[in-house]
DNA sequence: GCCGTTTTCGGCCCGACTGTTTTCAGTCG
């Protein structure tokens, strides 16, 4: 998939047009269209191949042409002409926290200053203070920026956020002056890896809460301090913001903050053309004297509706065509953590995981679910203690036991290896006695594209294979995505009812969203599996959900809203269908 | 450069904070 190539290609466009001083709005289409082609669910190759490119959103004649020249030359000459004036390294100093494309200019311009590099040494020498629009401050500030880049590890795991969140929830509940308070932005969006943290606050006494804020002991640095916005650096190196508004602002205050930034932008708009400006204080009616006519501000479904749309679940808030939906009354009723009645996928001491089978289901019980379904790893992955075909009868064996007397339904199952060749890690005599059977690809990783397809292909030409587990293997930050074609994928599983897995693990989250949303588009079933080794790990279903709700997944796209009868019945119905 | 239930031309979201400025530009979200 040359996706991201692209996108990063335009983003650079984008860039370099900054740099350069180009019409903001120019800037922005570029900016735009590498968005829209980073979340592409499918291989934009083919959308070329059909001619459909400039009927993607954002993306009209010019730039489409562009995609075309890259996918036809590998490069974009354009681009390459924009490389000419001003030198890679400049792109990297815009990840510079304080420095933007106006200084770097100047700062390439006047001292010819091309990377980082040639940055810190100019700052060390006081040529930078010494600029026009510069000061000793802003020197200080950039050098303080160069650091934090180098030291920062750029964006990390939701598991790692929700630790920070639940500090400063603590901290936030606690404290007196403050009545309410929310996390925001891309935590509060359900995204798979987070940049910074935004704290959205309400009190009668900001400063107070603001200096309070700034003065914790694990801050390193603070970056800014106003009456009602508070921006620190953690001692683990990453940003939180905090912002303080007052009740009637609440609502507002919370979508503002919560984004995204192009779904906020797209709002504002729509607000604009029903003669209407909306900002982090509230809805107005524009009037021609002065400060307009309050509407809503208190909560955000009262916004969306004086907007005359529907409330949009913060998942979906990626202007993806939730906008135009929400004014229709016509978006889909997403699935929610409460429709889940069981986990289908949880290790026991069979093979890898922590706890045995009945810790297990007592834990799945402690959930609130009616089932739990237990997936060890099969016999070839010796990393990973795979289960013997002996030691799995006796594990159908004790599960049949444990149902006797168990308040909570254990689902037989296993996580099956698909081997190098397709075929599956027990014989089909084994499989076919199995209640739930979990396929997934454990080794051979690297296998180029045409062997992984025809691997997954003939896996899922047997009838006992009822799930594809984390079907694409990536670890986040860690293992890229097997070579396999997921458009082809989701095609093979809509066509013989497999169901795909939305692995809930928090690196891996595997579906991800954008191929959700494609399997929900053609029909493909959707199951959540917490890959749990641990007790704990059953509640990584909350990074599922909003997962699956990101891909648009409806109660009755994701099997595990099924009780277990039902979903027996399902996975029988299926394998008979096959056969 | 993109886009169109007022538009194929003329628009394109909005505000906080900082630093270097005597009134605002740059950066960020």
């Amino acid at each position: 998939m040359k996706n991201e190539e692209i996108a990063k290609k335009l983003q650079d466009i984008a860039n370099l047009l900054e740099i350069k001083g180009e019409n903001p709005f120019k800037i922005r289409s570029y900016a735009n269209a590498a968005e829209t082609v980073s979340s592409l669910p499918e291989d934009i190759a083919k959308i070329a191949d059909r001619g459909e490119i400039s009927s993607l959103p954002g993306i009209g004649k010019s730039i489409a042409e562009k995609i075309g020249e890259f996918l036809e030359t590998g490069k974009i000459n354009y681009l390459e002409e924009l490389k000419k004036q001003f030198p890679d390294g400049l792109l990297k100093m815009l990840a510079v926290p304080g420095l933007g494309p106006k200084k770097i200019r100047i700062l390439f311009e006047k001292l010819n200053i091309r990377d980082i590099r040639g940055l810190e040494i100019a700052v060390r020498r006081g040529d930078v203070a010494k600029l026009p629009g510069f000061g000793e401050k802003t020197a200080e500030n950039i050098m303080r920026g160069v650091e934090f880049l180098s030291r920062s590890a750029g964006r990390f795991l939701v598991v790692k956020a929700k630790e920070i969140v639940d500090d400063f929830g603590r901290w936030l509940t606690k404290n007196k002056g403050c009545e309410n308070w929310a996390v925001c932005g891309s935590y509060r969006r359900g995204c798979e890896t987070i940049g910074d943290l935004d704290i959205l606050a309400l009190s009668k006494n900001p400063e107070k809460l603001i200096k309070e804020f700034t003065e914790r002991k694990y801050v390193a640095k603070v970056s800014a301090r106003g009456k009602t916005k508070g921006s620190v650096i953690t001692v683990d190196n990453i940003q939180v913001d905090l912002r303080v508004v007052e009740k009637k602002s609440w609502g507002a205050a919370l979508l503002y903050f919560t984004g995204s930034k192009k779904h906020n932008i797209h709002l504002r708009e729509f607000a604009v053309k029903k003669n209407l400006t909306l900002n982090e204080y509230g809805l107005y009616r524009k009037t021609k004297t002065g400060a307009g006519k309050f509407l809503a501000g208190s909560t955000e479904k009262e916004v969306y509706e004086k907007l005359g749309m529907q409330y949009i679940p913060p998942e979906l808030r990626e202007d993806s065509g939730e906008i135009a939906l929400a004014a229709e009354q016509k978006l889909p009723e997403l699935v929610e953590e409460k429709d889940i009645k069981g986990d289908l996928h949880v290790h026991s001491t069979y093979s890898d995981g922590a706890f045995s089978i009945a810790q297990m289901a007592e834990a799945g019980l402690k959930m609130g679910y009616e089932w739990i379904a237990i997936c060890d790893h099969s016999r070839s992955l010796k990393i990973a203690n795979g289960v013997s075909i002996k030691d799995l009868m006796r594990k159908k064996e004790e599960i049949r036991e444990l149902n006797k007397k168990s308040r909570i339904k254990i689902l037989f199952g296993a996580e099956v290896d698909i081997l190098k060749d397709g075929s599956l890690d027990y014989p089909d005599e084994i499989l076919s006695q199995l209640d739930v059977c979990l396929a997934a690809v454990h080794t051979g990783f690297k296998q180029p594209a045409d062997e992984m397809n025809r691997r997954l292909l003939i896996a899922m030409e047997n009838p006992y294979v009822d799930i594809i587990a984390h079907p694409t293997a990536r670890l986040i930050g860690k293992r890229n995505p097997i070579a396999v074609d997921v458009d082809m994928l989701i095609e093979k599983a809509a066509e013989k009812n497999i169901v795909l897995e939305v692995n809930s693990y928090p690196d891996r989250l595997d579906l991800k969203d954008s191929h959700i949303r494609e399997a929900v588009r053609r029909g493909a079933k959707l199951s959540l599996g917490c890959d749990a080794h641990s007790i704990k790990h059953l509640n990584y279903r909350t990074f599922g959900v909003k997962t699956l709700r990101r891909g648009w997944a409806k109660r009755g796209d994701v099997i595990n809203t099924m009780s277990a009868p039902r979903l027996l019945n399902f996975i029988k119905m299926r394998r008979e269908i096959k056969k």
